[in-house]
DNA sequence: TCAAGTTACGGCGTTCGTAACTATT
DNA sequence: AATAGTTACGAACGCCGTAACTTGA
């Protein structure tokens, strides 16, 4: 779905920078639908990609999916964060300051609720 | 997204059938969305497959997403459709009772609002 | 001549199907 | 024993990136 993405930047090179996917990609991608679909979507310019008539309301016709898969990601993400735990870790000093952060960081972004207790061991 | 044809059919066996991918191909989407998502979509259980609370949420928010889909190619679809042409074809008599009356089918189902005007024409 | 898009092509990852295995009744 | 689901693995398909080409100001 780049074509949402073009008609807000104006272009596929824009697109390509912001998405950290090829013009060539993007621009295939495109062809491909358009051909699927049969329909043309952008007129191709010097200085960019505009939208036709048709083209507008499949932009937002794509930006509605768009929305509802997010919503669909949410949906699941609310569940996911409401494992409620206390998640007791132990580990010598050097795992403390190194390993660990990174961990507990992945961690709180996946489950918000999670309650982390780090205690320092003494290796034996 | 096969998560809303197994809630139709009950379980992965039925969508199978009804969707002509094998049963593995399916099971492994299914446990791949799951583990992606951290969320326990269906239970298991020896006939089929039952979606759990969360699992329905989101079996709920799949259908809306391809109802969203399904939007967007009728959008492309009555674009592409409201091209009104009349096609002039002439060929000899055995094309026009074998491959003219397929091709045609084929244009009436892309370009409904097409007029075809098949000629018979006499070999030199 | 420069900037944007397209075509060609090789490589990689994802997803699929077949076969074999597990589990439940 | 039979049926539904899962695991393993090899193959096919699609998508991407690099490089080269085309086109319009």
């Amino acid at each position: 779905m780049f074509i949402t993405e073009i008609a807000k930047t104006g272009s596929i090179v824009n697109t390509s920078d912001r998405l950290f996917v090829s013009s060539p990609a993007i621009s295939l991608a495109i062809s491909s639908l358009e051909e699927e679909l049969g329909v043309k979507i952008f007129e191709r310019s010097r200085n960019g990609l505009e939208p036709t008539e048709i083209g507008k309301k499949l932009i937002i016709a794509a930006q509605e999916i768009l929305n509802q898969i997010e919503k669909f990601k949410q949906e699941a993400k609310s569940d996911s964060s409401e494992i409620e735990e206390t998640l007791s870790i132990s580990a010598v000093q050097s795992l403390c300051r190194s390993i660990i952060p990174k961990t507990s960081a992945v961690l709180k972004a996946k489950f918000p609720k999670i309650t982390l207790q780090i205690k320092e061991a003494h290796p034996s």
